[in-house]
Order: structure tokens, then C-alpha cells, then sequence
DNA sequence: AAATCGTGGAA
DNA sequence: TTTCCAAGATT
């Protein structure tokens, strides 16, 4: 298998975005809330809702000391607001098992709500400077081109987690590095639309580029329409909690005016079931 | 283990 | 206009 760790450190050299959580100073909490909000939120989106929530909760015990409903309000339009209350819930974690200090260990980080195989080893890697491989979806882009030769991921994640091993240098912060390096890669160059070949660092080594650009793969599902969707009445119904907070709505007002007036229900009830609404008499509130 | 879960910008 | 996609986690 061709070396793709050392022209991808002399690549990220150049090229590396300046990102507030890359900065030495950052702080593992720091990293740890830009790692939740960048689930499937795109970088540009979260950096200015990074700083603001930072500023609010500078420390894990600052947050927990809060109530959840303020964490809901607070994470605004980033969407998938769950990753609110989760976070949240990592905070309260966080202060009473670990006495406020973001836990190093990996099985320790994939214990607190919220953290899965990504972001728990995102933390120990890049706050905390172990070397462990970390592998997002963009990763996973760069594996399946680079080394598999495809156009799409279609390795199980567990497979990538020890192929991205396999590729880290031994030394701790070069495999560091290489983590971001290769995500930063997946980001900016070798995207999902048009990759920018011309501009890949291992665009000499890389399979897919070497076999012709197959287009095996690419039989995912396409995502469902959002118009008119569950989750769509669901945003509309915790947009309204939001914004009338910290004042509760009477049920007869919630969504008024939404035209599928079961799929308003079902709204609800589903924001109740996961701790993202309360109900209470005839009033419905952010989680207290 | 496939389905579910927001939101906004770019192609 | 519609579609695609974005540092995933949970059930």
C-alpha cells in the first residue's frame, strides 16, 4: 500500500483552513462543543454559534449549571437540536463522574450521551494530542478513492476505523496530523461533487484515480423530502418554543395554523418522547 | 441495521 | 425548481 501520511502532512502544511478549533489554546471543551455542532452541520454555519455558546458556557460545569431548555434555545437554526440536549447532558456528565474536566479516554468519551465512535476519538486525538484513528464521513471518502478504488464509501465504518490505523504514523501528533489532514483533504479537495484532483496530494496513488474514475457505488438512497415532512412540522413547533422562551405556548397555539393538523400532533408528541418539549396543563415549554 | 433526525447554501 | 450535501449518533 502506497505512503499516504507524508504527502498528506506536507500538504496540510500548506494548506490547512484557519479554524478556531484548531488553535493550540482551544481547550478540550471548546473542541468538544465545535465537535458536536459540526454533526452533520456544515463549518461555516457552526463557527460563529461555536464562539457565542463558548462565550455563554465557558466550562462543562458553566453549561450543566444551566437549565436544558436554555442549551435548546441557545443552539438556535444549527438543526438537529437532539445534539442540544445531548450535549447538554455530556455537560451534566461530564461535571458529576469526572469533576468537570472532558474526559481523555476514549470509552470514557464514547460513555457520555451524544458521543459516538467519531467524536469521541476527535476529542482524544485533537484535544488531547493521542493517537487514535479518526475517521468522519469525509475520511471515509478519501479511503474508499485513495485505497479502494470507488467513488463512495461502501466499507463498514469499523473497517475504515482500522484502515485509517493502519495509515497513521506511529509518532502521536504526526498522526494527528495525518487525522485532520486527511479529513481536511475530504473537505476541500476530495469532495463528494467535483473532486479537485488536480490539487490532490496523492492523486498519483490513488486507486479510483489510477483505474479511471469508476463509478461503482453511489447507490445510496436519496434523502427524503423535507417540504411538508414530520420533521419539518417538528422544526416549525420547536422554532415557536424557541422563540417565545422562556414563556410557554398554549397547546391551541402551537403551530396553529399547520395545515396537517395529525402531522402537527405527531410533531409534538415526538419533541415530548425525546426531552425536547414538556407538557404541562394545557401549555407546552423547553425542557426544564 | 435501516430509519430517523434540521437547516441552509450551492449545483 | 429541485436535488444534493454537510467533522454523526441513536434506536
Amino acid at each position: 500500500m502506497p505512503d499516504l501520511a507524508t504527502p498528506l502532512i506536507a500538504w496540510y502544511r500548506e494548506n490547512a483552513r484557519d479554524l478556531p478549533w484548531r488553535h493550540p489554546e482551544f481547550g478540550a471543551w471548546g473542541i468538544l462543543v465545535s465537535e458536536f455542532m459540526l454533526q452533520q452541520t456544515p463549518v461555516a454555519r457552526v463557527i460563529p454559534h461555536l464562539e457565542a455558546w463558548l462565550e455563554r458556557w465557558p466550562t462543562p460545569s458553566s453549561l450543566a449549571a444551566d437549565a436544558p431548555a436554555e442549551a435548546v434555545r441557545q443552539w438556535a437554526n444549527l438543526g438537529y437540536p437532539r445534539r442540544a440536549l445531548w450535549l447538554y447532558r455530556a455537560a451534566v456528565e461530564i461535571r458529576d463522574r469526572h469533576d468537570g474536566v472532558v474526559p481523555r479516554d476514549v470509552d470514557a468519551l464514547l460513555a457520555l450521551t451524544g458521543i459516538g465512535d467519531y467524536t469521541a476519538r476527535a476529542v482524544a486525538v485533537f484535544a488531547y494530542g493521542d493517537r487514535h484513528p479518526v475517521v468522519d464521513t469525509n475520511t471515509r471518502r478519501v479511503l474508499a478513492r485513495a485505497i479502494d478504488a470507488k467513488s463512495q464509501p461502501e466499507a463498514p465504518a469499523r473497517r475504515d476505523l482500522a484502515a485509517m490505523d493502519a495509515i497513521l504514523p506511529r509518532d502521536d501528533n504526526e498522526a494527528a496530523i495525518v487525522n485532520a489532514a486527511t479529513m481536511e483533504l475530504g473537505a476541500v479537495v476530495c469532495t463528494a461533487r467535483s473532486p479537485r484532483c488536480e490539487a490532490c496530494p496523492v492523486a498519483r496513488v490513488c486507486g479510483w484515480r489510477v483505474a479511471g474514475y469508476p463509478d461503482t457505488g453511489d447507490d445510496r438512497r436519496k434523502q427524503a423530502r423535507y417540504e411538508g415532512s414530520d420533521r419539518q412540522a417538528r422544526g416549525a413547533v420547536l422554532k415557536q418554543l424557541r422563540d417565545a422562551a422562556p414563556q410557554p405556548i398554549p397547546f391551541d397555539e402551537v403551530i396553529a395554523q399547520w395545515p396537517d393538523a395529525p402531522q402537527r400532533d405527531r410533531a409534538i408528541d415526538s419533541l415530548i418522547a425525546d426531552g425536547l418539549a414538556e407538557a404541562s396543563d394545557d401549555v407546552l415549554r423547553l425542557p426544564s
